[in-house]
DNA sequence: TTGCTCCTCACGTCACGTGAGGTGGC
DNA sequence: TTGCTCCTCACGTCACGTGAGGTGGC
């Protein structure tokens, strides 16, 4: 009985609030060792500080509570050390991803960037292999890497390709932040397909284009300078938006060496 | 007219999703340069664009909205590089935080630390000079540190410190992260006093104390130790809950060298 | 016995996302 | 004219925080 320390202890052993103890115990995440069925009093055995100190470092890393709970309920300690050596993986690709955007917000600062040109071009019916699926605006990256490696499997080994890698993005993905997004390779032939590549024709299109050099981080740049472009001076037509990949990850370590089309479709020029 | 976008090119040139836009003029943190009274419907100028992207980039880091109408609202250049490199240096104590977090975390998982020794002792009453206010919980250690600064100038030149800088911890404090927070330094006699310091006897307390070495981010562990040992071999007493700093930051530029007692108070012994 | 600790709702916060149900424009 | 784009509510999400109003325990 001596060892069962109020909420008010238990709050702190542990330098959780009490709210947030009461919280865990409703959702279920650290329920006290036991309560006092008349008064509702809730009673914390010491043998619990460990957990509440887990679901507090965490909390500290920012991970949700679902991933938390996946971490205390670990059948054993591989699956345990599994879930937290994730959580710290996408952790560090975070802190990536913020060192990059705050040099990429030092450049904007540093006065404006110039205006990208762009240039009006008509792109013809073409062929090619395709990987189609609905993907969420964050994990569309990661989803388009692996989409190229798997059409690279199909169309290098037949020698077919007849331009550099390409996507078109339905205007839902960005006005939603998710939709399809088509990953093609355009080819002359017909090469044996697998996996999930499909054979389809990308329709002509009459694209404003610009070329973006750097990071992706940065490429709202180029769209930033399409949309102005399209508003200002040509009339802005419906469809899909498109990036040709001129060097890219497959290419090179460095992003500031990416170099990547951006196109927005516009109604013929007469 | 035709310089003019609808709300889905606008979200095509920006990333920003439609929802999102509708939010930000809610708001009113980035209006259209035009809405149809008759339909509703929001036109955007592209002289827009680049306050989308501002908003945009700091999204990604995070910066709450209120703060980037702060900086999108700067009457000048310079009042709006310092907003921006306020939130920079905020982010980069985060990034450390962080990175200590993870370190501590590591360090639990690569088998728990042994148990800290926890040893009864009765302190008579102090006289001493004091610092107090109510605190929130994460700006505690900055506050402190501040605190110390000023009884420093105090004690320090008169000589008649008896003891190592020390602070009562309202239960407050833990509870609901908020509450007073004593900051002292035990001294004999009787110096002239300055700024906010006042002169204040610290009453006699039996205590449970334990020795927490290492950075600040670690000290649960140390509480840990005490709420154990309270509620197993002792009563746990009301008042608040005491650290003595005997090797801090004024003393040391490696957090591993911090040694800080922590004392939770207990029913005297029989 | 006082007053401190604990309790349970119910609602608020932040930055949008998720539908429902309906209208406008080419 | 179809259907795509846009509109406005109203409510949901996540991890608690903020009271209100009341009870229990030493």
């Amino acid at each position: 009985m001596s060892s069962l320390l109020t909420i008010g202890e238990f709050s702190r052993a542990t330098h959780l609030s009490v709210k947030a103890l009461r919280h865990y115990d409703d959702i279920g995440l650290l329920q006290p060792a036991e309560v006092d069925p008349s008064s509702g009093y809730r009673r914390y055995a010491s043998a619990q500080i460990p957990s509440a100190h887990v679901i507090r470092r965490f909390r500290d890393l920012d991970m949700p509570l679902d991933e938390i709970r996946l971490v205390l309920d670990a059948p054993d300690v591989d699956a345990r050390d599994k879930a937290i050596v994730t959580h710290l993986a996408r952790m560090e690709s975070a802190l990536e991803h913020t060192q990059a955007t705050v040099a990429s917000l030092r450049a904007v600062l540093n006065g404006g960037p110039p205006a990208l040109p762009v240039e009006f071009r008509h792109i013809p019916a073409t062929r090619a292999i395709v990987i189609r699926e609905v993907v969420a605006w964050d994990s569309a990256e990661e989803w388009l890497l692996g989409a190229f490696q798997e059409l690279h499997t199909v169309v290098d080994p037949a020698r077919v390709r007849t331009g550099p890698d390409a996507a078109l993005y339905s205007t839902e993905f960005f006005e939603v932040h998710e939709g399809e997004l088509i990953a093609f390779v355009p080819i002359s032939g017909t090469p044996t397909l697998t996996g999930r590549a499909e054979l389809a024709e990308i329709p002509e299109s009459d694209l404003a284009i610009t070329v973006h050099q750097g990071p992706f981080a940065d490429i709202d740049r180029a769209y930033a300078a399409l949309g102005t472009y399209v508003t200002e001076r040509v009339l802005g037509a419906d469809g899909p938006l498109r990036e040709h990949y001129l060097v890219t990850p497959f290419d090179t370590a460095d992003p500031n060496e990416f170099r990547t089309e951006v196109a927005w479709p516009v109604h013929a020029r007469v």
